[in-house]
DNA sequence: ATCTTATTGTGATTAGAGGCACATGCGTGC
DNA sequence: GCACGCATGTGCCTCTAATCACAATAAGAT
């Protein structure tokens, strides 16, 4: 059971998860059973189940799951049971936008480097009081910080150049908002997220009926 | 070949594509081949042949395809050969990020209305120009201004109210940046992005290798 | 006019994800 | 302590999406 492969998309799911537990907790509920959860996740129940079934058994037969546990455990399996060390590269707007969200911080997300090209914006600190540095020292700082995460929030052009500064200085997970392909060496995950494409779907959408 | 039903992904994948295409025509490339366009967008070239078939016959046989001409098909396809009115609601961090975004704007999407709760923005104008109303004229304002795309940037527990109230005011397709799932009607379309999922996708894939 | 070459368009094939349905097994009540 | 109800865990089936492989065909050379 340990060794299949697992889809992305249940990776997906099960953040979307953890966030119904968590409004769940909030609501005093102590046992959900796959059905319920999959009311509020927008899901089929089945695939709750089987989602989970990929990593363990977590539930009770007849009774469901209890909330704080599958919760715990879920948190685990994504590995949001430690704090993340993230660097940030380009804050402009969304970048800024970014930073001050402190709903990642709850989560465990911490940003711990930012750097920007414009000389305007180096050496002056943001919201948070973190200092704002030169690309050319994102390999030392990095390194010295042990960032993790990378997110880049460059315009197009630079972000492919970013994430090799990036990887070079060993960081192994990049998140994109630029709206670029990147280009990573095996062992280097990079996420996109991209508000267009979604635009696009709607439009889209809307077009067609 | 008309009334096939059309994958979600491949309409995300044209969206991709446009912005290749769009690279292309600034590097003065005429002609591509679905091998090097492919190659550009990261996917399998016979995906990019199948995702296109779906809606005609776009290439030249033994040539490829004249990129001006895909792009302006493919475009219109996705129904962005024209403009599309966008009503913001929450103008936060984010929100204000996303209006101040000029790339949108490039691609036809329109900001012509923006919303907020708090009464200390309400009257005041974006950088845009752009002036903040009240939500409770969401309905009249809409309206008025034929908003057919409504983007959701308040926090979690507002989101599904504001989203009924979109679809009152006749909005027929959403974006929605809070953490949350929303309901909506059949025959109005929700599109979600959600960076936390994106992170915790990371975190996975840190946490098992 | 015919042959060559390149690349499309597409039927066939493979892979994979989602959903159904039931056997399994836990908790409760009698 | 036994039976019953209920929700999980999972084998199997279905459906969809991605990839392969080749026939169709356009452009250019001979
Ligand atoms: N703002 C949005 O709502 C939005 C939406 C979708 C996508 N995006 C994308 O996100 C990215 C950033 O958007 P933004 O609105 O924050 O733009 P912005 O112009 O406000 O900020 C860009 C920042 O990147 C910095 N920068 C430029 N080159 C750099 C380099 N080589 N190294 C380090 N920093 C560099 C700039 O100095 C600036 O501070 C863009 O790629 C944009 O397309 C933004
Ligand atoms: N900032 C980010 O980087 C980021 C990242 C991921 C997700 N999000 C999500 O996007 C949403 C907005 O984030 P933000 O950082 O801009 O928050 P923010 O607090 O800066 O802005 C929220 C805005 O919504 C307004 N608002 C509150 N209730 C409202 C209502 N009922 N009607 C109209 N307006 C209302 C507030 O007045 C405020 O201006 C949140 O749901 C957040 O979780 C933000």
């Amino acid at each position: 059971m340990k060794f299949l492969k697992i889809p992305a998309a249940t990776i997906t799911r099960l953040s979307l998860y953890t966030r119904a537990l968590e409004t769940l907790i909030k609501e005093q509920v102590t046992v959900v059973s796959s059905k319920k959860l999959a009311e509020l996740c927008g899901v089929n129940p089945a695939q709750i189940r089987k989602d989970l079934a990929y990593f363990g058994q977590f539930g009770v037969r007849g009774v469901g799951y209890y909330v704080k546990e599958l919760l715990f455990d879920v948190k685990k399996i994504l590995g949001l049971h430690r704090e993340w060390k993230l660097a940030i590269v380009g804050v402009g707007n969304l970048g800024c936008a970014l930073v001050a969200h402190e709903n990642f911080t709850r989560q465990g997300y911490r940003f711990v480097a930012a750097f920007d090209a414009d000389p305007m914006k180096i050496g002056r600190k943001l919201v948070t009081g973190l200092l704002i540095n030169p690309p050319n020292e994102m390999h030392a700082i990095c390194r010295e910080k042990q960032v993790e995460m990378g997110v880049i929030c460059t315009p197009a052009d630079f972000a492919q150049d970013i994430a090799n500064r990036l990887v070079d200085a060993g960081v192994k997970a990049i998140l994109n908002f630029a709206p670029t392909q990147i280009q990573a060496p095996e062992g280097v995950k990079v996420e996109n997220v991209d508000f267009s494409v979604k635009l696009d779907n709607l439009a889209y959408f809307l077009t067609t009926g």
